[in-house]
DNA sequence: CTTAATGCAAATCCTTTGCATGTAG
DNA sequence: CTACATGCAAAGGATTTGCATTAAG
């Protein structure tokens, strides 16, 4: 598999990759390869089928038990995460900052924040149950100042409906 | 099935529920009730299975199939959503504001909490933006007390699956 | 009466595993 | 050489479905 060793090496999820299986006295392979390169260049979520098709497309031959085997590999090097999809479990890359974030239910508008206080609360919450905690989603659903501002207005204009 | 007829009658989501059956036309039964009866009392999520040996605790006789196919019901009509549970697919009820989990990276294991410093958090935020929050999902990915533990012991004898 | 709902078991997915064999280090 | 990795097929689980039968409206 020399087809883009150089793409691979560019991506620092790579090596992190590398790094784990060698943490674990894991091995490389063709085929292996083919798997994470593949699943690191899709963008959104991808089902453990989806991922096999286009793995046979490069390389036929290749089994699905290989791409869960690989798949179980990036959760478990925190490299990729499950989540829902419409039946089937869907595996997307993790990113490595924490997520918060809060979205206008009116607008749909979403702001990105940074929130260490959010970081403080996490801990105390690990600490209590006897985790450990490695990433976190905040999301918070309401309505922005605009929209606020509009329904205000809405709210004098047309007395009653 | 007129063991808690009144509880049905006060809880909003039951009537809800009849309505979807009726602009449907589908028909109310001694099972179908007591499944959803069930299901929303329970506070958080729930597996199929689960929600099964809660049901035939009840009312031995019941088929797993009728607890799935009201589950879809619940769906259907917009009172129960689906989310991730370890392996396999877990149920909750929708009208649920809030929603604050730690999930275990390892063994899949999703705990669901109730952090009310998580709610003064929130608010903090929403004022801090002009926000209004209505809603939130602060989802925790870790590891729990019995996968750290594994985990150290298997530090010794080394690892492979 | 008509047609939906149910229980049961068989059928379908989706995912994991056992095993003989290939292969990286 | 020594494990680990792989493909294949069989095994496992979870969820769905076909069908005869029961029961709601």
């Amino acid at each position: 598999m020399e087809t883009s060793s150089i793409r691979k090496k560019r991506d620092p999820r790579w090596t992190r990759f590398e790094e784990f299986l060698r943490s674990r006295g894991l091995r490389h392979s063709a085929s292996r390869g083919l798997v994470v390169e593949i699943f690191f260049s899709n963008e959104g979520s991808i089902s453990a089928e989806e991922l096999w098709l286009a793995v046979k497309n490069q390389v036929p031959g290749i089994a699905v038990s290989t791409v869960y085997r690989t798949l179980r590999l990036l959760v478990d090097s925190g490299l990729a995460r499950t989540c829902e999809g419409q039946g089937t479990v869907h595996y997307e890359p993790r990113s490595k900052a924490s997520r918060d974030r809060i979205i206008c239910m009116d607008c749909g508008k979403v702001m990105d924040l940074d929130l260490p206080e959010a970081d403080l609360l996490q801990e105390r919450i690990a600490m209590r149950l006897g985790y450990t905690v490695e990433q976190r989603e905040l999301f918070m659903y309401g309505r922005c100042p605009a929209c606020l501002r509009r329904r205000a207005l809405a709210m004098k204009n047309a007395g009653r409906y």
